[in-house]
RNA sequence: GGGUCGGUAACUCAGUUGGUAGAGUAUCGGCCUUUUAAGCCGAGAGUCGCAGGUUCGAGUCCUGCCCGACCCA
C-alpha cells in the first residue's frame, strides 16, 4: 500500500461516486427537531401500544456509530450530543433505491439525519422507524474500534475530537468542568464580586514565583511576559475602589509538564476588601461544600479510591508544626540551616544547597514530607514571611505571614493571605527577594513593579485574596488522575510526520 | 535531567529460542427484515516509531535518536 491506506481509499471513492450521482456530501439544509436524550427520557417508558398511538414523527441528526445489517433491514445507532438512539432502516419503509444507497454508501462515522415514528423492538429498545434518512456530512476517515474505542493515550490527546466521539466519560469530564467554572462565576457574582479581566501580557511578570514565557511586541518595541498570576493587577483594582473582584482565566508558567502541571492552567483569583485570611478559610469551606453538594449531592467525594469529606471545619495547622508533627522533622533541625541541608541530603530530598532563604528550604521539606499526607481538606497556616512576599505579617509573630494554603488529596489546591498593603514593607520585601535571588534564577524577576508600589502608596484597603487552581478542582470532582484528563488540548511535543 | 514501561494493519492487541508478520473490530464481496460487540461464508489490508549495527537471516539482539505513559529529581 502506498501513501493512502485501503480504508481511506474506499471512503474517498464512495464519496466521489455519491457526488457524481448528484448527492451532496456536505449539505446544510437538515434541521433536526429532536434529540436522542430527550426522546429517550420522554418516551423511554412508553409501551409499544402507547407509542403506536402517538402518530408523531421525530427528526434527529447525529453520527452513525453502529450498524447491524440484516440484508433487507438494519439497525443503526446514531449519536448526538445528548446520547445515542437506535433507528431501524427497513427496505419496505424507505423504498429500494434509498435503502440501497444507504447500505452501499453510508459509513460508520458519517453524520446523518433520520426521520420517522417511534416504536419498541422485541428486546424493548426505543427505536425510530426510518421513513427518511439523509447524508449530512460524509466522513472520510473511519472511527476507532467500536468496542474498545480509542485507548491510546497519545492519540486521545492529539485527536481529542475522536476521544470525545468515542468516550462518553471524556465528554462527561468536560461537561463537569464547565459546571464547575459556572459554579464559581455564579458563587462570586452572588456574593457581590465583580468579574474582571486584567493583562495576560505583562511588562513585569509578578504575583508568583515562576519562570514566565517571554514574547515581544513589535510596535511597542519591548519584551512582554505571559502572566504567571493576575495578583498585582487585581490589587490595583482594590486601590481603584472595587472592593470585591475576581478573575477566572489562564496563567502561564514556563515549567515542566507533569501529572499536575500544564504550562497553561486555569486559576481563579479573588480579592475581598476588609476581609482577612481567616474569613477566607470560612469562605473556602463554604465554596467546597456547596460545590460538592451541587455536583454530587453530598459533602463527600471519592478521589482515586479515597473518600474525601468536605464537612467543615477543616484542620488549621501552622506550617512549622506540620513539618514537625506530620513531616517528622525535629524542631532543632528546622532552626539550623546547616542541619536542614544535612537532613535533606539524608532523606534524599533535592535542594539547592546554596539557597540562602531558610523558608525555601523548609518548603522543600514540606513538599516532600507533609504535602503527600494531607488527604482530607487541610489548611496549612502561618507560612514563613520570607516565602510570602505579598502577604501581611502576623501581628504577634512578624516572622510568619497571615497566609494559608489548602491541601486536598496530597495536593495544593488554594493559596490565600491577608494582603500586604504597607508600601514600605512591600518594597522592602521585593528588594529582599531580589537580593537573595540565586544567580540567574529564572523564577524571580529582577525588576520591581514600581507602579504596583505606587498604587499601594495611594492606599489599598486591608483585604484578603485567594487563588484556587481550577484544573485541580476539576481533577478532584471528576476523579481524574492527571491534569491532562481535564484539559481539552494538553500540550504535547509536535507530532512526527 | 535520570529510571522503568510502551510504539506491530484505520482501531484494540498477540507475536515463542533470531527462521515466510497474526487475531478481533473496521473495510470489501456473498447470505440474512427485530439486532445489541448480531450471526454465517469468503477476501484484501503492514516502512513492525526512525536510523544504524550484529547475523546467512532481525518485529525479536545491540547502539543512537523521536514520540508517549508512569516514577524520581
Amino acid at each position: 500500500m502506498s501513501e493512502e491506506s485501503q480504508v481511506l481509499k474506499v471512503r474517498r471513492e464512495k464519496a466521489e461516486e455519491l457526488e457524481s450521482q448528484g448527492i451532496p456530501l456536505f449539505p446544510n439544509q437538515f434541521k433536526p427537531e429532536d434529540r436522542a436524550g430527550a426522546i429517550k427520557e420522554i418516551f423511554g417508558n412508553y409501551s409499544p401500544e402507547e407509542l403506536e398511538k402517538l402518530e408523531a414523527t421525530f427528526k434527529v441528526a447525529g453520527r452513525l456509530m453502529a450498524r447491524r445489517d440484516f440484508g433487507k433491514a438494519m439497525f443503526i445507532h446514531l449519536q448526538d450530543e445528548t446520547g445515542r438512539i437506535q433507528a431501524f432502516i427497513k427496505r419496505d419503509e424507505l423504498g429500494p433505491e434509498k435503502f440501497k444507497l444507504f447500505k452501499k454508501y453510508f459509513d460508520l462515522g458519517d453524520i446523518i439525519g433520520v426521520e420517522g415514528p417511534l416504536f419498541k423492538t422485541k428486546t424493548g429498545e426505543l427505536t425510530i422507524l426510518a421513513k427518511e434518512v439523509v447524508l449530512i456530512t460524509k466522513a472520510f476517515r473511519p472511527l476507532p474500534e467500536k468496542y474498545h474505542g480509542l485507548q491510546d493515550v497519545e492519540l486521545r490527546y492529539r485527536r481529542r475530537y475522536l476521544d470525545l466521539i468515542m468516550n462518553e466519560r471524556v465528554r462527561e469530564i468536560f461537561r463537569t468542568r464547565t459546571r464547575i467554572v459556572e459554579f464559581f462565576r455564579r458563587y462570586f457574582s452572588s456574593q457581590g464580586f465583580l468579574e474582571v479581566e486584567t493583562p495576560m501580557m505583562q511588562p513585569i511578570p509578578g504575583g508568583a514565583t515562576a519562570r514566565p514565557f517571554k514574547t515581544y511586541h513589535h510596535a511597542l518595541e519591548r519584551e512582554l511576559y505571559l502572566r504567571i498570576a493576575p495578583e498585582l493587577y487585581l490589587k490595583r483594582l482594590l486601590v481603584g475602589g472595587f472592593e470585591r473582584v475576581f478573575e477566572l482565566n489562564r496563567n502561564f508558567r514556563n515549567e515542566g509538564i507533569s501529572i499536575q502541571h500544564n504550562p497553561e492552567f486555569t486559576m481563579l483569583e479573588f480579592y475581598e476588601a476588609y476581609a482577612t485570611y481567616e474569613d477566607l478559610m470560612t469562605r473556602t469551606e463554604e465554596i467546597f461544600v456547596n460545590l460538592a453538594r451541587e455536583l454530587k449531592g453530598d459533602t463527600k467525594i471519592v478521589y482515586q479510591g479515597k473518600e474525601i469529606d468536605f464537612t467543615p471545619p477543616w484542620p488549621r495547622i501552622p506550617f512549622k508544626q506540620a513539618l514537625i508533627e506530620i513531616g517528622g522533622v525535629a524542631e532543632e533541625i528546622l532552626n539550623d540551616r546547616e542541619k536542614v541541608i544535612t537532613f535533606a541530603r539524608e532523606k534524599e530530598i533535592k535542594i539547592d544547597e546554596r539557597e540562602p532563604v531558610l523558608g525555601k528550604l523548609w518548603a522543600k521539606l514540606f513538599d516532600a514530607l507533609v504535602e503527600p499526607q494531607l488527604i482530607q481538606p487541610t489548611f496549612i497556616i502561618a507560612f514563613p514571611v520570607d516565602i510570602s512576599p505579598l502577604a501581611r505579617r502576623n501581628e504577634k509573630d512578624p516572622t510568619v505571614a497571615d497566609r494559608f494554603e489548602l491541601f486536598i488529596a496530597g495536593r495544593e489546591i488554594a493559596n490565600a493571605f491577608s494582603e500586604l498593603n504597607d508600601p514600605r514593607d512591600q518594597r522592602a520585601r521585593f528588594e529582599e527577594q531580589i537580593k537573595q535571588r540565586l544567580k540567574d534564577d529564572p523564577e524571580i524577576h529582577p525588576e520591581i513593579d514600581e507602579d504596583f508600589i505606587r498604587a499601594l502608596e495611594y492606599g489599598m484597603p486591608p483585604a484578603a485574596g485567594e487563588g484556587i487552581g481550577i484544573d485541580r478542582v476539576v481533577m478532584l470532582f471528576t476523579d481524574s488522575p492527571s491534569i491532562r484528563e481535564v484539559i481539552l488540548f494538553p500540550h504535547l511535543r509536535p507530532e512526527q510526520k
